[in-house]
RNA sequence: GCUCCCUUCGUCUAGUGGCCCAGGACAUCGCCCUCUCACGGCGAGUACACGAGUUCGAAUCUCGUAGGGAGCGCCA
């Protein structure tokens, strides 16, 4: 049986807790909590989830884990959404809201207390912090110390939490594709809540109900979660639920080497996009974080696909590099089909204000631009004049590159380019070396002051290349006013 | 404080006992190409955290030390 996803909003009713696996389809999910936006460490984990679900034919699951009221907020839904939407990764199934399963929860908390393997605490907030102050101040690891764990009479007045009945003993191995055999003492575990006092479910539980209703195979998220796994997994067996393979992932550091947070190096992957990068690009540059196929730096996204294996994945953190990343980004671009770049080209043009219709041209301008540009949006920037003349000239490069003749050298070029009836590179060419030819010049003292002439600056394709994407008569309406410019 | 995790060039990494006085890539620097800017080519410098042990032989195995990170919440 697969699960379908269900139509959006609907309230889940596959819980199947102890339905049998029928088949070994690969299942993973990518669960984030819509507190802030979807930044790179996010779109990492969730990018190594699509892959190996892809890889193995399986199906990837978005859940959101909205259990915090107070901090989730639909703005935040809809940034992850469209950052995942924006790099490609597809989801199979889900959306799935937590706060939609509340019921189900609810029910899982009863069956449990009922089972005796969860009961009330009625302790209150303020006794549970003394009795941390008085733990840490005797060096000891602050936990709850079990003291209604095996009362069940009841405090009238006190709302209380419910907490799972983690066992004293023993111990919890969790097999870690990543990091391998982890050992941890349940005696180095507490009875943690699972229902707060309002009657809410908790994350820890959430997540174990879930990835359990779900039939989640492979739980692959950031290792930051390693300790919370040996709960997870003792609350799983509670349940009769079997264990999921877990792969914890290495972190992603800022690019000094310290933690990725929102006030230091964390942005929106969104904001990738306005930059101008590639989401390709990007995905390669995140697949290539603690994880390598060989020498090979380069990946297209089917690349990933057929080659990324959970099992090769590094324990170690890695720290961003936005030059790797920008590298990359050219690589892309270069080795992409102009018509894959141009709608990407027209959104940032479009946001210079810039309404660029003509597809020819555009895919002209790409095969022209992407080996001087590193970014899809420098590439637009670098292309503006394409749209508008120049409104003044560079100064600096005036004052080097026109010299008196040059008035008379820009008649002549453009006496002969008018001539032309075959406005294509090739022809242009011919005539900008045959007229420096003929005054024995070299040729960038020719084809540097035509660049500024019709550029404004002096940096540009190669000058034929340019002049061909302009067109012969914007190119001689912009000769012409140069020419008068300099004449004075 | 306690528990758990991590440690190869500035950065991402290759490396699973001899092929490694450590290879690739980004970045840096130099040279070449060149109509500008780039792209591209060639080259240079830079790393096995430290200390013991196992072994004929260790970046690779073991232990310890140091450094970094995570968790210990009625946050996720």
């Amino acid at each position: 049986m697969r699960l379908s996803a269900p139509p959006s909003g609907g309230l889940l009713d596959f819980a199947l807790p102890n339905f049998p696996r029928l088949s070994m389809t690969v299942r993973t999910r990518f669960a984030p909590s819509p507190t802030g936006f979807l930044h790179i460490g996010g779109l990492r984990t969730a990018l190594f989830c699509w892959l190996y679900a892809r890889r193995h034919a399986g199906s990837f699951v978005l859940r959101i884990e909205d259990t915090d009221l107070e901090r989730s907020t639909p703005e935040a839904i809809q940034q992850i959404l469209d950052g995942l939407e924006w790099a490609g990764l597809e989801h199979d199934e889900g959306p799935f809201y937590q706060t939609k399963r509340f019921d189900r929860y609810k029910d899982v908390i009863e069956e449990l207390i009922a089972g005796g393997k969860a009961y009330r605490c009625y302790c209150s907030k303020e006794e549970l912090e003394q009795m941390r102050a008085q733990q840490m101040a005797r060096g000891e690891k602050p936990r709850y110390d079990g003291r209604w764990r095996e009362r069940s009479d009841s405090l009238p007045g006190v709302a209380p939490v419910v907490r799972f009945k983690n066992p004293l003993t023993g111990e919890v191995v969790v097999d870690d594709v990543v990091h391998g055999r982890v050992v941890f003492q349940n005696s180095e575990l507490d009875d943690l809540i699972i229902a707060r006092s309002d009657g809410t479910p908790t994350y820890n539980f959430c997540v174990v109900v879930d990835d359990m209703d779900m039939q989640i195979t492979h739980v692959i998220r950031g290792d930051d979660h390693l300790n919370n796994t040996p709960r997870q997994l003792n609350m799983l067996l509670a349940l009769g639920s079997q264990a999921p393979v877990y792969a914890h992932l290495p972190m992603i550091l800022g690019p000094d080497g310290a933690k990725l947070s929102k006030r230091h190096g964390a942005v929106s992957v969104l904001q990738y996009r306005d930059e101008g990068f590639l989401p390709e690009a990007v995905l390669n540059y995140l697949v290539r974080l603690g994880w390598s196929h060989g020498d090979q730096e380069f990946f297209s996204i089917e690349e990933m696909i057929q080659l990324f294996d959970i099992t090769d994945v590094n324990k170690s953190a890695s720290a961003f590099d936005v030059d790797k990343l920008t590298w990359l980004n050219q690589q892309h671009m270069m080795r992409a089909s102009a018509s894959r770049i141009v709608p990407v080209l027209r959104w940032h043009l479009d946001r210079e204000g810039i309404l660029a219709t003509d597809e020819a041209q555009l895919e002209e301008i790409v095969r022209s631009q992407r080996e001087r540009a590193k970014t899809v949006r420098e590439m637009a920037l670098n292309s503006v004049f394409f749209f508008r003349a120049p409104i003044g000239y560079d100064e600096k490069a005036v004052r080097k590159h026109v010299t008196a003749d040059v008035p008379a050298l820009l008649a002549e070029v453009a006496d002969q380019l008018d001539q032309l009836t075959d406005w294509q590179a090739p022809a242009i060419h011919q005539i900008i070396i045959r007229v420096a030819a003929a005054k024995d010049l070299p040729l960038g003292k020719l084809a540097q002051p035509i660049r500024l002439a019709v550029c404004g600056g002096t940096v540009s394709p190669p000058i034929d290349a340019t002049l061909a994407i302009l067109g012969k008569a914007e190119t001689l309406a912009r000769l012409s006013k140069a020419r008068s410019a300099w004449s004075a």
